[in-house]
DNA sequence: GCGACGGTAGAGCGATCATTCTACCTTCCT
DNA sequence: AGGAAGGTAGAATGATCGCTCTACCGTCGC
């Protein structure tokens, strides 16, 4: 069941990916999404909450979007960084939505926050997968490197293109896994 | 020498990192340039040649910086990074000034294009560290991860903290080059 | 039929922004 | 001394912003 918030969500959260957070003011997010400006305010009753609520939406979606993919073995590790090459290929190419809302707006604690979440989330779900392939070992090192890595494939690929960004990201997980002795 | 120029520049430099972007208007950076609004104007006439002036003056001096460290092996190769290190403790930890100038300016093209000519010149660092160390090598996958790993340092410290990013980048970095048989 | 309800359109408000302009001052050369 | 050059302070301007408000409309249940 998709929600009218939920479908203003969307709306916002693409908007803002393809546009910007800056330029983009209300009154343009408004026609985006196609709903009065008392509409929009009843759902997001400030543009602060608009963007959190863009965020939010990305974090749910982004989650979702990454189950499937190999169940076990270093493929299994390595699927977010790989599926993070089809979103880039997916959206427009503008960098990391979260950072990009945080250099937009270093003021706002309750963006800070939703961030910091979205971002805690992806470290955990590197160390839920890397735990399935080296259950007795302390994989906490590694599961910093691959965060790392996928931070810099986000960035890399608004200057080097998407597949090269991946590669890079990709070869230097595998020597990473193999220095600790995975795989 | 310092021209008159550098040092309004230097000051929209330190209050760009501090305070990001967006929340920083014209009167402030005057106050914090300390001149008036007609001077300021004068050399930078507009907002955008603001914030073009400061990236391109911490263009010239982070490479200014990364200069000295030591003159060859790995250590040579790896020194930006561990330089990076340095500068994330010196300057306030908001991330890269040059994505977040991007963030917060998606149209303007004199923007976009000091950033890829900054980033441009920082792979160009790597390329010529590394081969001074493999001269006979290919080097040019080496050098989009060591590039890979710079820019996700730079991210993962504001969430990590820059221990943890400096640490993880070196590692990676190093299985990277252990990888493909260098050191 | 009709009133309540939940929506829309869009004008209006106050604040803030980048930019320009007026008026004055200091310094230094001749 | 005098005047040009180049600085200052800060008010004025016009545009834009986030947000609120008024007025109106279609669709229900009864």
């Amino acid at each position: 069941m998709t929600t009218r918030k939920e479908k203003i969500a969307s709306d916002l959260d693409r908007q803002f990916a393809e546009l910007g957070f800056a330029e983009q003011g209300v009154e343009a997010l408004r026609a985006g999404a196609d709903v009065s400006l008392r509409t929009l305010y009843k759902y997001f009753p400030s543009r602060e909450a608009m963007v959190v609520g863009a965020l939010e939406y990305r974090d749910r979606t982004y989650f979702d979007w990454l189950a499937g993919g190999p169940d076990s073995g270093v493929e299994h590790v390595l699927h977010p960084i790989v599926r993070l090459g089809d979103w880039l290929r997916e959206v427009a190419n503008t960098g990391c939505l979260f950072l990009n809302a945080l250099a937009d707006h270093p003021d706002s604690a309750a963006i800070r926050e939703v961030v910091i979440d979205h971002k805690a989330r992806l470290a955990d779900e590197f160390r839920r997968r890397l735990r399935t392939i080296a259950p007795d070992k302390d994989i906490e090192r590694l599961a910093e490197t691959l965060f790392l890595l996928h931070e810099g494939m986000t960035q890399t690929a608004r200057l080097h293109g998407r597949e090269r960004a991946t590669a890079a990201a990709l070869r230097a997980a595998r020597a990473a896994l193999a220095a600790e002795g995975i795989a």
